[in-house]
DNA sequence: CTGTTTCATTACATCGTTGCAGATGTTGGC
DNA sequence: GCCAACATCTGCAACGATGTAATGAAACAG
């Protein structure tokens, strides 16, 4: 049905291989061969087929990208620049939702999804790094997030101690004392809620302030569990005066309860979260939050992800890049 | 290097064509050899090499998804619905960003990426319904939204003027008289935007009021160009009393700036959105809003397309999906 | 003018699967 | 006990490209 490299040949009057040398820019071929070739193309319309290209060199120009949620907002506009930063070079971006299980995480790794791409930008929620270390196969893996910190892997990450230091000094020089945490996963010291949590305890630290357990909450990281959080914290009647959630979702969900409940934000309880989706700057009051660097991560994982697909990367260890991030002042907590 | 079929046909002392032929479900296949096939594949660890089968098959199980941008709230959502949908089924989907523009949107439907999915939902925002008819190829497509509705294809969309109407009644029966509307296109009388429009207009005239050209503001479908166009409005000193997003990013941000102004929501403006995102729910005030029916659409979306692909649906003309709507009241128009 | 190098092109095998047509074995009717 | 009918299995070609190696032609040195 198609136009095939060989309708391609015999129009041009070329074998079928000289065809395909021109459209991988061999060396040696004569202009007059390599415009005749050319011109039977644009005649035919001739499109090279994706699939038996895959099939004969092993590479499908894709790149896997695991997540948990594509409907969370840190996600979506993550997965919107990498797939931008993918196609200026050449590549797509084949989305995969894991919904932080384990289970799906490990089909996502080993199952066929795994076949379609070149390589893997994988966000581990669930997986234990000897877990993913034993099954990531022979593609190149780039982790992102702090899940898992690992010499073996290469890893894109952003500063999640620091910003968290930085936004919890923010909200203690601001004259808070009694600072919140929504998010927290009791499960996990280390990991992006265990990073963060260190960084508040240590701006807590810092200003002398003794670190209160009965301050922070655990949930999900989305904005209902914000919300129950926070609705929680109310009901127990332990006093606060701030809350810092573990990233944006929880703390417009937590706001919004603060708000709902007739709480004054900032003045009775500041709000600050983390990651600066655009919908931060658009919520009232407007959001105090960190951007750790969102263009940067896109840009250097799916870099380093392609330089290893590509062979350009060749380091034996995990090559780890951790992106700047900026304190974002904004209403709820000024 | 992988275990082939070759393999597994070696090691169950079958031919590689019966191995084929159960992993195809072929009808004729003795119990027995059926079993043996199924140990060697699990002994050996056999996985099917998707890119020859496709090859092979002519199908890679894929579907496109063209969307403008997967920041946005509205399409992220419907993303993850999409591909949860269609994992279901055994699919998987890959997104295309276009930016809403023509250019993008006519490589989606026509490059190497058409190539790769055995179907397509495409939302069309630039290209008109006569290009997209020229150049779509012989593989199903099943549009999204309502810029383009033509019985030469196969749509699904929602309510668009029965909801705007019924969110414009509400906000009449409210009170309001002076409804600005933020994010029409002046360009496109239909399409979505003209759609609500039309709606807003119906639920005017049902009201005996007169329509105000005034009232009517432009702007992208994004948080910013809501707070733009409210500024513009405020500044312009043409009062109103309410603001009717075409969509919630819209709606959030435009109320973000009526709240910045020092404008109060609701009691000086109302302000009602469309789509009903998780963020309106979380918003404060809680945002007023059209339920589209999101998981009807991806559900019948998903469904017609994947219909169409193996033959199960096979009506001449475009089938037409309208899902259901339903109005979200909430703090913002209470 | 011959032998070697360099350029330009080609034939053939191959990637791992499925479609088609045919081969073999098995059953049942008479 | 034979043949038709059916069940079960197999071989070969093909999908459309690329890798390898070989061939032919031109250029150059001695």
């Amino acid at each position: 049905m198609a136009v095939t490299m060989n309708d391609v040949a015999r129009a041009a009057g070329v074998s079928l291989k000289t065809v395909s040398n021109v459209l991988n820019d061999y060396e040696f071929i004569r202009p007059a061969t390599k415009q005749r070739v050319h011109d039977a193309i644009a005649e035919l319309g001739y499109e090279a087929n994706l699939t038996a290209r895959s099939l004969r060199s092993g590479k499908t120009r894709m790149l896997g990208l695991v997540l948990s949620d594509l409907s969370a907002p840190y996600y979506a506009e993550l997965a919107s620049r990498l797939m931008t930063v993918a196609s200026r070079r050449g590549y797509r971006v084949l989305v995969e939702q894991s919904g932080a299980a384990a289970e799906s995480e490990l089909t996502a790794l080993q199952g066929p999804f795994r076949q379609l791409t070149d390589g893997l930008l994988f966000t581990p929620l669930a997986m234990e790094a000897d877990a993913v270390a034993s099954r990531r196969g022979s593609k190149p893996v780039v982790l992102l997030g702090e899940h898992i910190v690992d010499p073996r892997f290469d890893l894109v990450t952003m500063k999640n101690e620091e910003a968290a230091t930085a936004v919890t000094a923010h909200l203690l020089a601001a004259g808070r004392r009694r600072i919140a945490v929504v998010g927290a996963r009791s499960e996990e010291s280390a990991g992006t809620s265990g990073l963060r949590l260190n960084g508040y305890r240590k701006a807590l630290d810092d200003a002398g302030i003794t670190f209160d357990p009965a301050l922070v909450a655990p949930g999900e990281w989305r904005r209902d569990s914000g919300a129950a959080a926070v609705a929680g914290l109310l009901d127990s009647g332990i006093p606060f005066d701030a809350v810092f959630g573990l990233n944006d979702a929880l703390a417009l969900g937590a706001m919004h309860e603060l708000l709902v409940r007739g709480v004054k934000v900032p003045q009775d309880v500041a709000v600050a979260g983390f990651d600066d989706i655009d919908e931060a700057r658009f919520a009232s009051p407007s959001l105090t939050t960190v951007s750790p660097g969102m263009d940067e991560i896109a840009e250097r994982s799916i870099g380093l992800l392609i330089d290893r697909i590509e062979g350009l990367e060749t380091a034996d260890d995990g090559v780890h890049v951790e992106a700047g991030f900026m304190l974002k002042i904004r209403e709820s907590a000024p």
